[in-house]
DNA sequence: GACTTTATATACCGTTCGGTATAGAGTTAA
DNA sequence: TTAACTCTATACCGAACGGTATATAAAGTC
């Protein structure tokens, strides 16, 4: 037969539908296979279970957004001008998880739904390693500034869930369709309160 | 028999604690009445279903919450210093939150795993209510800063999100055992970030 | 002591769970 | 033509699910 990729791609977007809108432990293999208009046997046929579904989610859409990450968390120190080659990577960052977001809302929807997921969770062992890689990047990023920008050093750790608390709760806001943007003014928006609070 | 108020007790801390580690869906109530030592039938007696207890368990914590919160988030303004007025009734609301997550911490974890649920899932609709109560409160607050600091003037919505997406954050951490303390100094850290920035 | 209420357990309900043994249909290659 | 391989469905597995009918034991009430 040759629906192969096809059934095979369907399970994954039927599944990332579901799993994004009810949570992982609340999706039933059947619902799925239902959802993709097949039965178990296909499902557990492409892959070996309903993690390894999950699974592949997750690295499907991680890879792409820790991809995109890495290509602007790179920090070249401006000595010139410190403040001015803080704020556009920030920029820079904030756009790109922006950018995503909205291209991927069923899945961000589940980065967020799993972002203060207890340890002791199943969800949180399968999802832990793409997390962590993302938030190294991030630290790596906040180190680099911290050796130029002293008054930022050693809160390196702070800064960076600091940073993704406050992105992400943009981010959410716009998937509950409480704001109605996320553009780069947005991020602009986003990186002057989190450098300098609520006055901007 | 006597045992009402030891079992009912004992049935919503032994859910409390499986909850907080697993996730609503992930417990089952088997589980539950293996660990409160008693049997089905006895959790059916004191509380009508899983949902229930579940719901039981929030209406018990987010009362004893958004009442603390209550009290200390009334704005008076202080026209002679209004920078002074807006730091230490943020301070005060942020060790509120701190007070009330450390001493109840297994709960706290439900706070922040269902913060960011999806609408469509089942624990949303269990739990919006006492969400929605707490995000007025702290709504209201910027309301009335907003008429008095002319600058924070229409933004209260995205003030209220991005406050408690910090406070949660900060409480995120310790509970993750990523910082060790959450004391009135951490506080006022926090509410310094949020006024003034990154460069605190 | 008889009756009611409160609180608990045994044993079970139908349904759904994640997962699979098996067979067959369609395609490819000899 | 046949053999092998790829893909999908029927039909099923044992276990666990949320929930309950029923019995009963203790305690309070008359």
């Amino acid at each position: 037969m040759n629906n192969l990729t096809d059934n095979k791609e369907n399970i994954l977007n039927c599944a990332l539908s579901l799993f994004s809108k009810k949570g992982y432990e609340a999706v039933s293999v059947q619902e799925i296979v239902n959802s993709a208009k097949i039965t178990k046997p296909t499902l557990y046929y492409y892959y070996k279970s309903k993690e390894g579904v999950y699974s592949k989610l997750l690295i499907k859409y991680y890879t792409q957004l820790n991809s995109l990450i890495e290509k602007v968390s790179h920090y070249n120190a401006n000595p010139d001008s410190y403040f001015e080659d803080i704020y556009p990577i920030l920029v820079n960052v904030t756009t790109s998880y922006f950018t995503f977001a909205k291209e991927n809302p069923l899945f961000y929807r589940i980065v967020l739904s799993n972002q203060y997921m207890p340890k002791s969770s199943s969800v949180y062992e399968i999802m832990k390693k793409y997390h962590y890689i993302q938030h190294d990047l991030l630290l790596k990023m906040f180190y680099s500034m911290g050796e130029i920008h002293t008054n930022l050093k050693n809160k390196e750790k702070q800064l960076t869930f600091s940073f993704l608390g406050i992105v992400n709760t943009y981010i959410a806001l716009f998937l509950s369709d409480e704001v109605s943007t996320l553009n780069c003014e947005k991020a602009k928006e986003l990186v002057h309160q989190f450098m300098h609070g609520i006055y901007a």
